[in-house]
DNA sequence: CGTATTCTTGACCCGCTTCAACTCAAGTGG
DNA sequence: CCACTTGAGTTGAAGCGGGTCAAGAATACG
């Protein structure tokens, strides 16, 4: 993103829970995710919330070339966040700056990627299967960019209502399924500390295979 | 995708049924449907299927970066279909070929939205709601794409098994929702042809706003 | 400490699945 | 022209996974 520098502005701080932008606002800046994590979510009428991905540093934000400036769904910090902020738009990239399309092309396959994982996970998969899917998919990218000191232990800022929300289940049920789930020795989640006790019967339980995990760590585009 | 017209070759037709690539096979070309419709899956070890994205002409298939060669899914025929096909790794179209990278993201960035929408309605909407949804979508792609005689009438090539595939439900229920559905006066769906009987209701009924319906419609990258 | 979130647990209920039998249409071959 | 097949759709009965509602416990936070 180096060649579009000249669009940048101040950087931009979130706290936890503050909104990036929220859904069917305009919103006329491109963002990429500096520091920390952040999640997309999409609202219903009646307030239920799907959420749709969760993103790391590096991820661009807010790139929407079709109708250039209407967003489909809100991006809440996680914790707290640094965004760079680009003032262009799309379409404008598009004609002006091509040198960056392959490097977008790349995230995004990633991201459609991931997308259609977790499409087939909540379209397929039992509770616990899900939520298996969900965590160690969160580990193994979470763990990639931040690796931490002991190898199965990871600190991940999730709510137990947030892990509903992304795997389509309710906080209450997602309570019940991982107090199952520690019992069979399979996973901890206690204070938004994840502890891995037993990988294989965790993926195996999951429904991943060693190659789609590949995916998710993804080779980022080449620099 | 011009400029790489010296790795195309030969056009591929397939028939209806046929598979174009498998989930987990090497694929190491790259994929442009041309002519007809297909869709997007994965399977799970026990045989379920989950359909992740209908795909019509114009989309590009196969392009994947990360792991250049390996396919996590797989693309099946929906009608007979032509498709061109080009002999080249992403690394090279990304090394070579920074020119068609705008256009990709493009593309890539209507996919995404695509199944951003599709996740929501799989994750937080009822039966009713989910099949209202994917027919809605399909209509109005299908529609722009193939603009035919009767506004409210439409020929989909689709069984109610693949309509439960892509929305998460058992052909049975899928069978008793559009039953349902005929009644209270909202779609009619009978041997492949849809017909929108109250189109409003079906917004309502499907949390479709109309914004987010001109993102299906979405305008292809400028030429 | 006291208060606000988040998490836990129980009882009840409903939407969807499962299994199975049956209908219906479209071929196919004798 | 008619038996046989084959795939899609329909319908019913029974079961269960996960939702809902509500009360209470644990933890974080000021």
């Amino acid at each position: 993103m180096r060649s579009i520098a000249r669009y940048r502005q101040a950087d931009r701080r979130l706290e936890a829970g503050a909104q990036l932008f929220r859904p069917g606002e305009q919103c006329q800046e491109i963002f990429q995710l500096v520091e920390g994590s952040a999640f997309l979510y999409t609202l219903f009428p009646d307030g239920r919330r799907q959420i749709l991905h969760f993103v790391l540093p590096g991820a661009v934000l807010g790139f929407h070339p079709a109708q250039d400036t209407m967003t489909t769904y809100g991006v809440e910090a996680l914790t707290d966040i640094v965004v760079a902020a680009y003032r262009v738009r799309a379409s404008v990239l598009y004609e002006r700056h091509p040198e960056i399309g392959m490097e977008l092309a790349w995230l995004l396959s990633r991201d459609l990627r991931l997308a259609f994982d977790h499409l087939a996970s909540i379209g397929r998969l039992s509770a616990p299967e899900r939520i298996a899917h969900l965590l160690l998919e969160l580990f193994v990218r979470y763990r990639l960019r931040w690796p931490g000191h002991r190898i199965e232990d990871l600190h991940l800022p999730l709510t137990q209502e947030h892990i509903g929300d992304a795997t389509g289940l309710t906080g209450v049920h997602v309570s019940r399924v991982l107090h199952d789930l520690r019992k069979r020795g399979i996973i901890q989640f206690r204070y938004r500390q994840l502890c891995i006790l037993d990988p294989d019967r965790l993926m195996e339980l999951a429904a991943v295979d060693p190659y789609v995990l590949q995916g998710w760590v993804g080779s980022g585009p080449p620099r």
